[in-house]
DNA sequence: TTACCTCGTGGAAGCCCTTCCAAGATATTT
DNA sequence: AAATATCTTGGAAGGGCTTCCACGAGGTAA
């Protein structure tokens, strides 16, 4: 491969000049510009990423921090933080997280090892460890789908997520409403709860908890089919007073639950009516009613702020929340029609402390 | 950040002992070793990987291009590919290529770029431009999903996969079996055409051209569900003509076939039987039966290979092929155990020039 | 004319490692 | 005891780039 050397040497310019020309500094004639570039073309000049990284103090690549990548959910998010990425020139270096407990361990022998310029960290609790991290190296990080108050974040209004699907029930005139939830201990489990009490008690329903089933899989925090399709089994079970219809907090739950209405042969949106939380690419083959979450967006948007943070890093933690959107489709019954293409954004705080 | 220049200060040493022993080179005494590592992780010391690469001469990164990272099938070979790299010290970087016209053009302004030690390929057919660039940087690639005699490649034998599908089927006494296929543009539909044809030459049924159904979709080759959906429709139409069973080259296509079928009102595994193919993870929702393919074994195979390549650059080509496995499930009827959790594993050639 | 800018340029120094060579210290052989 | 082999070690060179300082040339103002 090329060096600036072979090429100084061959446009008759020094290798100050050549870098120049490399980094658009403004002071270099055009002509000589022209020559060198001409130059460097012929020979296939590459600059070289890990020389410049070193010589500059950058490396140029964000870190990516996911559990487990291996669903729907995190796809599509990745495919916007790539999408965003690419229009600069920045690598995207994924980090798998199996469990979470491996965090900590890993975090220092293998993730910032690159010393990315940025990270991206996802759908998890903030480790310590990280925290610390990331301020001695000061490495900005921006979070999505979770949240603290000293970093930047992009997260889902849970509770309005699963106060609105729970009011399209009510709406359709559904009086018992079911909830099948995940693992408690899971943050966006516990809002999306909070949200239908909210909306049940706005309606001047009474909170049952036997129309609220939830599980205490540490797997996924219990947001797997398997899940939904034992839930869903437990709903039956309940005999004469099984819900009409049940607020599903993911779309995966969704399914197995679907599952079990189809075993059970319980027609799905007259027998019980269901709605999903995600919007994955499947829901619409299923005909699945659900809550939109704008994750391409959310993507997008969180490398946008990783990049724009690591110019300004001193400015305060902004906080941006996406609101879900009903997606109606069948397994609710109702109208067919009524759904925009693009979630609505709304940034609720900018400042914190 | 501390250098290997403040470790060899503090601990006494020069800093070619320091190197080092960070690289568990043997001449370094036990004593000193302890030294230097204790130095080291008072002033939280790590090397610098950019330092190191530029040393070196290498990056310890591999690159995978992949068309648009969104599918099921991806997102499984990709979790293959990181687990066998996280044992090494590894980076994944991830380059997604939206339409394969994009890639000649940024592969040199993107992907190569950052001189990775190895390149994952997947699922397209390698353009004259990469495998330029691999031979003239030296750089191995491995093929995933697609091949070429000069590059190793992990495929899976598409042809035996849709002969068995097809076979099962007849086994189940159907005589009058459809085949949905994608567009034949794409090699993997092709050669599952092939397998279909020759389980019928084989059990003595005359090829029917009107039980073939394909599309011209250049959208991810019409592995898509709209496509199923479509196809599906097409064989609907044919009223009393209608095939009993259907292979269905894709489970994503099968989706949609189900859908026709269910907005038909004609009942699954009774009215028109359905085989899919991939087994990715909402087929076990749906109760399809499917051919499955190692996705996740594929990956991490490849990624073995990519590395033990990385060592050894110049023997001949390896190829590998999976045989995909059949999942019996309910979409066909017939028995419900008779499963493998392992795909079968054959290394069918292993010299090509 | 002289003093002072500006522009374009060359190249040394520095970024942080690995690797290789030379050399001192020990151990082994004759 | 001398000669030789083996272990450890230090540190210069080098990897390819950016950046900063210095410098000459041409332009401008006094």
């Amino acid at each position: 491969m090329a060096t600036i050397y072979d090429i100084a040497r061959e446009a008759h310019v020094g290798i100050g000049t050549v870098s120049r020309v490399f980094n658009d500094h403004p002071s270099v004639s055009e002509v000589t510009r022209k020559r060198v570039l001409a130059v460097a073309s012929r020979l296939q000049y590459q600059p070289h990423p890990y020389a410049r990284g070193l010589a500059r103090k950058r490396t140029n690549a964000i870190l990516a921090i996911v559990p487990f990548f291996s669903t729907f959910f995190f796809v599509e998010v990745l495919r916007g933080v790539q999408a965003k990425l690419s229009e600069h020139q920045c690598d995207l270096v994924l980090h798998g997280v199996n469990h979470p407990d491996q965090i900590e361990s890993s975090l220092h022998k293998h993730a910032l090892r690159g010393r990315p310029d940025g990270v991206l960290f996802f759908s998890m609790n903030l480790p310590d460890g990280l925290m610390r991290e990331a301020k001695r190296l000061n490495t900005p990080v921006v979070l999505v789908d979770t949240a603290h108050e000293k970093f930047d974040s992009i997260t889902i209004d849970n509770e309005r997520g699963a106060y609105l699907a729970t009011r399209h029930l009510l709406t359709l005139g559904h009086r018992r409403v079911g909830l099948l939830s995940a693992n408690l201990e899971s943050a966006p489990a516990r809002e999306r709860l909070a949200g239908y009490q909210r909306a049940l008690r706005e309606a001047g329903i009474a909170i049952e908890q036997d129309l609220i089933k939830r599980t205490t899989s540490p797997v996924l925090d219990g947001f797997t089919q398997e899940t939904g399709y034992a839930l869903m089994r437990e709903f039956l079970a309940m005999e004469g007073s099984r819900p009409g219809a049940v607020v599903v907090s993911s779309d995966i739950q969704a399914m197995g639950a679907l599952e079990a209405l189809r075993e059970a042969d319980i027609a799905c949106p007259d027998g019980v009516a269901i709605i999903g939380f995600d919007d994955i690419v499947v829901a619409s083959h299923l005909g699945l009613t659900t809550m939109r979450q704008p994750m391409f967006q959310m993507g997008f948007l969180a490398a946008e702020r990783l990049l724009g943070r690591m110019e300004k890093r001193d400015l305060a933690p902004l906080h941006t929340t996406f609101t879900p959107e009903l997606v109606v489709r069948k397994t609710c019954g109702g109208a067919t029609r009524a759904r925009n293409e693009h979630a609505q954004l709304s940034v609720l705080s900018t400042a914190t402390k």
